[in-house]
DNA sequence: TCCGGCTGAAAAACCGGTTTTCTTCGGAGG
DNA sequence: CCTCCGAAGAAAACCGGTTTTTCAGCCGGA
């Protein structure tokens, strides 16, 4: 008979404890677990302590799973993991599951479109507890479904209306903050780099930049639309700056846009911030190397993943899940990008 | 009594399938694992096939990683999840895993110093069957440790010394090749930025850049050390143009540190390629967008991350650990950052 | 006619926990 | 002196699978 790879051999159960400390494996299950209805002499319970950390007993996951009906453990979807906007919010997600014991499984949406099935399945084979859904893209195909209806879940950084299960932060409120602060520096001519239409987060922050720039009473305020890439940024900038040869500052969506639009710039001959002020969303060390350094808008990403495992574990709970805003305040990291715009002459 | 928040009440199990088949659980267990010491008449199995689909059965994980004492999950050690270069490996690991209906779960290394623990948490509690080790970080610490001993594991993109278990890409002969094409382009006084001391892909690189130095005869090649990130090769670069002003290029290892050497460039006056080329590892789509575009070096690292899981999987199938090396040759992308060395006059 | 051996499938044991139910024992109360 | 109760812990059932063992028929051969 083959030997099994198995380390079935070496690992310590809960049999182990419980007779190391001449008590049945219910009452070392339950001292362990602080179950408040044992009764037990404290000098018992201490005995299972013992016991319990002398052998480095730690508990068996999928027979808790089993037992308990539940894995703790979450699933993250999110579009791009090159993408160092995701990497924080991943961080925040996985350092506050980590505090309250639970595991989370990083899914890559890719073009496949099999996202949307590997999540379900991962639910239906009861590995993990519930969805951290950071990407829009499968969302639209399977969202409607009757299959997300009764699995816990929470749209991390993107807004689905009346699903009672995003957690976002104010992006508007940073476009804002963004166009007030070029404002400030004299521009009044300031376009906005957009995400692809249709995608929340893009509208959400185009309606900002909308808003402040006509509570400014700044002239026509355009918007061209690109993916969240560089080439995206590269190729929205181009045609904002080819429609729109007055621009003397650009809103831009995120940082590896900024960087198709630096690119973009020094294509159509404008110098940054000479000809033109760039200020991007998205603070990252890689914006100070940069040329010319870029001017930023920080936002607490990592804030919001956390925050989206506390939505979830929520729901886990049994409570009616409900909408969080990531309390935002939104901060200029000033560097070279923006300046004054260019004397007319 | 409070109702549990699990799912328990709509899961489909093993049971349900038997019972509409009209056989035992166990009879549907093995025809669904295909057990070839099942006896059972065609037609029986086939009931058992179409009662699982019908019913969309998807077997519980905990349950069988219980019952099979293996998790079918490996965990996976990176450093840095804002790194591009690691994303690539994530994926190529995660695509190859899925395959073999496996799950990843991804660790980042902290600076807390936690991620040893971390793991072998994940292996002693059994969700997990393996470890992918893709950080040189902690390594030393737990590694020596007899804790590993007897845990399957695989290094990634690093070199082990004697552990037989190492998948790695020939990080010198890709130094050869970007000396090498320097040379063609009449360089002669080439310097090499470098990762952190002791880290073996530093070495390995470092290694073959002074080999192909010294077989083409070129003059003194200095190495100057510096962290994975922009700052790092921006602080290496600088001290190494301080030190060695006659270089007229500079082979780099990392795409972050590249957009520092840039940067440390331009602050000290030096024009890429004009002055000074540029040629760095680490191809990704925004190498095309910098200032100037950089010639890079590309390395298949995804399928680096593919080829660990294989490795990984052979040990766990019991066979005993061996060396992957992923056959490489690297290609030079050109851009616009290296040129010939400027004239001397 | 009786037995052995095969096929096809049921039954049972086990994986390592959690949780509910039962038992034992000592002491207080009647 | 007997009864009853609560404390302390043992025993058992269950979670959903996998794997080993057992069993019922049926056939052929002696």
């Amino acid at each position: 008979m083959v030997e099994r790879a198995g380390v079935r051999a070496d690992r310590v159960r809960l049999v182990d404890v419980a007779e190391r400390a001449g008590v049945t494996k219910s009452v070392a299950s339950r001292v362990l677990n602080g179950d408040p209805t044992l009764s037990a002499r404290e000098e018992t319970r201490q005995r299972v302590r013992d016991a319990a950390s002398a052998l480095g007993y730690q508990p068996h996951a999928g027979a808790r799973a089993l037992a308990r009906a539940q894995a703790r453990a979450i699933a993250l979807l999110i579009p791009d993991l090159t993408n160092p906007v995701f990497s924080r919010i991943i961080r925040g997600a996985y350092q506050r599951a980590l505090e309250l014991g639970y595991v989370v499984l990083l899914v890559e949406d890719g073009p496949e479109r099999k996202a949307g099935e590997m999540l379900l399945d991962l639910i239906s084979s009861g590995r993990v507890d519930g969805l951290l859904i950071a990407s829009a893209r499968s969302g639209g195909r399977w969202l409607r479904g009757t299959a997300l209806a009764s699995v816990p879940h929470v749209f991390v950084n993107r807004e689905v209306r009346g699903s009672k299960r995003n957690v976002t932060t104010d992006l508007a409120g940073g476009s804002a903050v963004a166009v007030r602060h070029l404002a400030d520096h004299g521009h009044r001519h300031i376009g906005h780099i957009a995400g692809p239409e249709r995608v929340a987060s893009s509208t959400a922050r185009q309606r900002g930049f909308l808003a402040e720039a006509k509570r400014l009473g700044l002239a026509a305020a355009p918007v061209a639309h690109g993916t969240f890439s560089e080439e995206g940024g590269a190729k929205a900038a181009t045609s904002l700056l080819g429609e729109h040869p007055e621009l003397t500052a650009l809103y831009v969506s995120t940082l590896g846009q900024a960087i198709g639009v630096l690119h973009a710039a020094r294509a159509a001959g404008r110098s940054v911030p000479g000809d033109l002020s760039v200020l991007t969303y998205d603070e990252l060390p890689m914006a100070a190397y940069l040329e010319p350094p870029l001017t930023t808008l920080a936002m607490p990403l990592q804030e919001v993943g956390a925050t989206a495992v506390d939505a979830l574990l929520e729901q886990l709970e049994g409570k009616p899940p409900r909408d969080f805003r990531v309390p935002a305040e939104p901060r200029v990291i000033t560097r070279a990008s923006v300046g004054p715009p260019p004397s007319r002459d």
